[in-house]
Parts: structure tokens; sequence; C-alpha cells
DNA sequence: TAGACTTACTGTCACTCTGACAGGAAGACC
DNA sequence: GGTCTTCCTGTCAGAGTGACAGTAAGTCTA
């Protein structure tokens, strides 16, 4: 505050998504092969510059989630997650990026022929592993993203956003297992999901087959907050230990 | 996409800081009354703008903590909050706030004679009151701190940044009570407090009086994470049911 | 020095929730 | 009609929680 018309330092915004959904019992994520430097050809996440001066964030958002993703504001959970700004993340200069996890339902078809030269779901554990080099400093948004949706399935009903308007008990705890990674117990996930109150409801006498005995169809009910919480096995806590 | 050398809009970075501390068993922020326009004289959350182009976000963060309130980066916890980016939320132009959320021990005095003209702890539940008007989004940005606080008590051992270096169990009890705004049985307290391995470490046969039996010392354990979580008496989960 | 008082701490008991099993129900396929 | 698959309902022991009583270890007061 030396001197009176300091003005400070101006940054470009960009808006990243973290896009999660479910593919044959296996959790993926939307990439896409960027087109231009830097990082071209390497995988990133969707995303873009904010569009305009009066943009506001999670419209930014909204939007490069339909244009990359061909995916529109409805039956789907679009979250803040964080901010990355490290000083050096993008060798074009000071480019500060608002991160969103966006979860969507099981989607037709990959999309293609929209604006990113290429999108592509890809299996998490497969874009994290060492040999996938992601752009920028993407690996640690998506890794923080994943970690959210682990945490907020424990506690909230944020896992019926990963299915369609209705859906089976089995297809809820697929979501858990796929999306914590570890196999549930199907008796005791059925008692728990149904005792709790507005969860989730009967959608109807209607039932779907699949091979076996027809299931019961639900949908999505008001309870947003999971209280007791869904209990996740612990496999990383113990190490938490030492 | 159209033109080769459309250029994104630039915008300006703030840090705002949420920084909590108990006294006198209730919960605190730190609040500055702005000197200079716009909200001139209102009070706002303690913050400015990135410094330089090549600070980082939470280097900023620390050194508002250090300008505005006196405070180290020892023995403190501080974590991102989010960004608040709304187009309209600061008449100057497009000001984009990263929040920051800081816990802080109990302090020796408010801190003042500093960079901002005034600086004081005020009670959280004043502060968020009607009548008590924040600047800009700030009240939207403190009750987020306040929740996410109250969330991180559950799950880890967030409570002990609340804490000296070391504390008594009905210290940490105090912390809970406070920040929740709940009385908790103080027997149930020690037991699981105490149960929930590496969460507090006995600091010593050191003891210090307060009227009546002296009691045993703790220091934060290593354990960062609760499993299972402490639980938190149900106040709010029953109106989220409806 | 013997209370009274304050705070710290240890147990106990009933209840709920969880994890780990077995077994029946309802369709499709052969 | 059997067999397969999937869906769904129970049962039981152990862990964890909420509610409550009682003891321990200091200070203060008379």
């Amino acid at each position: 505050m030396s001197g009176d018309h300091w003005v400070p330092p101006p940054v470009l915004l960009t808006v990243d998504l973290v896009i999660l959904t479910l593919r044959e019992s296996c959790l993926h994520a939307l990439l896409i092969e960027r087109g231009i430097e830097p990082h071209q050809g390497a995988l990133a996440l969707p995303g873009g510059f904010l569009g305009h001066e009066k943009e506001d964030l999670m419209m930014a958002a909204h939007r490069e989630l339909a244009e990359e993703a061909g995916l529109g504001p409805d039956q789907l959970h679009l979250e803040q997650l964080g901010v990355y700004g490290a000083p050096d993340r993008d060798p074009r200069g000071r480019v500060v990026s608002v991160a969103y996890l966006a979860i969507a339902p099981r989607l037709p078809e990959p999309v293609a022929g929209t604006d990113a030269s290429q999108a592509c779901w890809t299996p998490v554990e497969q874009a994290l592993s060492v040999d996938s080099q992601l752009a920028f400093d993407h690996e640690q948004i998506l890794t923080d993203g994943v970690d959210r949706a682990r945490e907020k399935l424990e506690r909230s009903a944020l896992a019926t956003a990963f299915c369609g308007p209705t859906f089976t008990i089995s297809e809820l705890q697929d979501v858990y297992e796929a999306v914590w990674g570890v196999p549930l117990d199907a008796r005791n996930f059925y008692r728990k999901v149904q005792s709790v109150d507005g969860f989730i409801v009967p959608a109807g006498p209607s039932r779907k087959t699949d091979g076996g005995r027809p299931a019961r169809l639900f949908r999505p009910g008001p309870r947003t907050t999971l209280h007791p919480p869904m209990m996740r096995p612990l496999s990383e806590a113990d190490r938490e230990t030492a």
C-alpha cells in the first residue's frame, strides 16, 4: 500500500471440469486430447477460459459442459471443487483454474465431433496411472475430484446422481462399489439404504428385468444428507494411523 | 473459437480469510472495518489483492494472515474454502475472491494498529445476524467457512487447531460445543476421544489447575481423520427430512 | 484440619447400528 | 419341472452411542 495507484496484477481464469460417470460398473472420467499448445496431444480435463467479462463461474462450467461433453444442466450434479493457481502451472502466464466436479448418469455414447478435438471416457484408474501424463496439474485436480466424490458418497445422497431418473438398489450399490473400489455386502446395503428415510423412494410398481428376478425401481428422495453416514470399509484409514 | 486472436477477459484476484478462534467458549471470527471504498466503514473479512504476478495463492493467504492478523504460519490450520466470483459482487469490476479458512488457537489479544484500519474478534453469531451487514458477499463466505469447520470437526482432528500446543480434554470439548453450538455429555466425550487411537496423546505428567481437580494435558496426535466420526447431535438434520 | 465445593475422571446399562452369515422369492432358460 | 440368475428378507453376535451415577483430586473456607 505504498503507492496510491498501485494496480493488482490481472490473471486469466479457466474453468476445468472433472466429469465422472459409471460405465460397465467402472468409474470413468471425461478426458480430451488437447489440440493446441501447450501440452498439445496430451490428455487433459475439459475446460476453457472464461467466456467474457460478465460470465458467472458456474455458468461457464455449464457452458463448457455443454460444449465439450454435450451435457445439459438437467439431471446433472455440479459443484465447485477448488482453485488451482500455482504460479508456474501454465507456461502462458498467470492462469488460475477454477475446478468443478460434475456427476453424470450413464450416457448414450462418448461425445465427439464437438469443440474438443477428441473426447473420451477414460477409467480413472487408468487416467491416474503413472504412464498417462495429464496436462498441467490436471492429475491433481482429478485426484481431488475423485476423493471428493468418495467422501460425499458417505454423507450425502450424491450416489443417485450417477443413476438415471429411476434405478434399482443393485445399480446404486454398483455406484458405491465402483467409486469406493471395494465390494459391499448386498444384504446390508439393502437394509441400510432402505432404513435411511427419504434417501430413495419407490417409483411405481414398474420393474425392469436383467436375467433374474425383477427388481423394484426407485428414484431419488428429498433427503440430501445421510444421518448416520454410509460406512465405507476402511482400507486407507489404517495407513493414516501410523 | 471463431477468431484466432481472441483474448480471454482478465480478472483481478483477491484472497479473503475466514479466521476462526475461540474466546470465552464462544466462536469468534476476525473482522475488519473497511477504510476505503467500496463498502467503506462496513465490516468485512480480512483480505486483499494478489500481491504480484508470481505470488502463490496460499502464500498470499499467509501474507494477509500476517499483515492483518499478525498470525505466523506456525500452529495454524489453513485450507482453501472456495471461490466466489459472481460478476456483480464487486463494483470495481470483475474481482474474483479465493477464500481460505484459518483456524487459530486462542491469541493474546485482538490485533490492531496494523494494515487494516481496525481489526476485531467478533462472535460469529453476531457477525451473521441480520443487523450486521458485511461487505460484498462476505456473509456467504463466513457462513460457508463456519459450515466447513462444523463438518470437519466430525471427521477430522481439526478441533485441536483451536487449542494451544497442549490442552485438556475439557478444553477440547469446549471447542466442539462452541463450534457446533450444542452441549455434549462430558463422560461420553472422554470415552470417545480417548478411544480413537492417535487423536490425542498424553503430554507428560504435567497438569494445570483451574479450581478443581487438575486435568491431564494432551497434545495433538498423528491421526488426522476420525473413524468412526465424532457424532454430532442432530438439530438441523430433521428439518432436512421434510 | 475438617468440611464444602469445583472440576476431572471411571463405570454401567440399554439401545442402535454394523458386519457376517443363511435362506426364500420371482423371474428366465433348457 | 428343474436349474440358473438375481432380488430380497431375516437372524445373531459385536461394536459404538446416549443416558446416567459415583469416585478422585485438588482449592477454598471456617
